[in-house]
DNA sequence: ATAGATGCAAAAATTTTGCAAGGTG
DNA sequence: CACCTTGCAAAATTTTTGCATCTAT
């Protein structure tokens, strides 16, 4: 468990790779494609180390973002949720869908072409226009999934 | 002042523009193309009219959201931000550059020919493969303004 | 031994809700 | 009068922090 894209990033930065940490990774290593929150990792990570307290979670997760590891979203439900960022060059990159009614969340990788066009018109005009570096970007599509769309609003 | 596109909306469904909703839309509008947080919100409102109260404010946003008149948004900052929904047809479409490091905002509209050929499939393409009625979206582009942008991690 | 990591409890911060009072149609 | 809206305070939630303890280098 030691073979990971990230362990060389976190060994540069003396980050030790404790057993509370390994285990938030697994645990959402674990759940993908979900997006759990900071309560969710904590229970499950509870049931496979009882000791496991919640304030490591969240102090975990917020190492990782800071490592570029995990990606924290806000969909909008009042608390944020998090995600394992893919290996660098590996697929892995998605974006979402979220159903205004059920809050149902769908990853979606599809049209690739279509995004990478866009992308690179965006990023190539934003850093031109507004001399700003583009590192990540979040596409949310808000709208109504197939099960909510004839329930009316 | 009861001359705005949203009038009839509102009234329509029974929704009273009372003093205190009114001057939450002022509050947002004045401000444009600012995001405030429901805090600032408050303030600014309090200023005009000190007997308001957060609990107001937090019942105005959600009530105009469900009508499609604000917008909600989360850039990580742990507190969510409003901006009004521009008019239906009008100009006022734009997404956001956030900068990682001092978490300002920039607005952008730029290249719209690109985002609509890209929306466009997209939005047939999502609808095909999972039955999704795409309602709205989101573009946040992450990454370093040029102020930032030299001054290290 | 020095620095880093953890759990717990307390604190902080944001957002929602109950309720009595006031306003509107 | 029935209903909606408000302010206040209390509550609920999510997230962060202080501190003593434990672990690793």
């Amino acid at each position: 468990m030691d073979d990971h894209w990230y362990t060389a990033r976190l060994k540069k930065h003396h980050i030790q790779l404790t057993e509370e940490r390994q285990l938030v990774l697994t645990v959402l290593a674990r759940n993908q494609p979900r997006h759990l929150a900071a309560e969710e990792i904590y229970l499950l990570a509870h049931e496979e180390k009882p000791s496991i307290g919640l304030a490591t979670v969240y102090r975990t997760v917020n190492l990782f973002i800071r490592h570029g590891i995990l990606r924290k979203f806000d969909f909008g439900e009042g608390r944020a949720r998090y995600e394992l960022v893919p290996e660098p060059g590996k697929p892995g990159h998605h974006h979402h869908l979220i159903c205004l009614r059920c809050r149902k969340i769908i990853n979606y990788d599809d049209f690739p072409e279509a995004e990478r066009t866009f992308l690179k018109i965006m990023e190539s005009g934003l850093a031109r226009r507004y001399h700003f570096h583009i590192d990540d970007h979040y596409i949310h599509f808000y709208g109504y999934c197939e099960d909510c769309m004839n329930k009316g609003s």
